[in-house]
DNA sequence: CTCTTGACTGGTT
DNA sequence: GAACCAGCCAAGA
């Protein structure tokens, strides 16, 4: 991983499967900046310039809140996208989070 | 160059 | 369970 932090910060998020999400934090852990989760949610900032496309959606924050649904098209695309993929969203937050969680170190190893 | 802001988190009150 | 605080680092004014 000699690529930029966004990158694999992106790479990350692309492999994240559908139907599940993450939190910013777990991402940062497993990029080895637990304390720069800020930076993730920055990055998706970013992943609008970014040329691939970037589940941006499938991240949301510790409490599995859609905190970042307004950086979207429009504030519903976020949770539109989810539902659409299976996920339980009772307003701005996921229902079962824990259940649809994914976690790097788990499924990647 | 300094100051503010933020798609965050963890701990404390 | 809600509210507050401190640590974190990058971008924009």
């Amino acid at each position: 991983m000699d690529k930029d932090f966004y990158q694999n910060i992106f790479d990350l998020v692309k492999v994240i499967p559908s139907g599940r999400v993450t939190s910013y934090g777990q991402i940062a852990k497993y990029l080895g900046a637990a304390r720069s989760s800020r930076m993730v949610g920055w990055a998706m900032n970013l992943s609008h310039s970014q040329k691939e496309d970037i589940p941006a959606h499938r991240v949301v924050n510790r409490n599995g809140l859609l905190t970042g649904k307004m950086h979207f098209e429009t504030p519903e695309t976020m949770a539109a996208l989810l539902r659409a993929e299976g996920v339980v969203v009772n307003g701005d937050q996921i229902e079962n989070f824990k259940l649809v969680f994914w976690d790097p170190f788990i499924e990647l190893g």
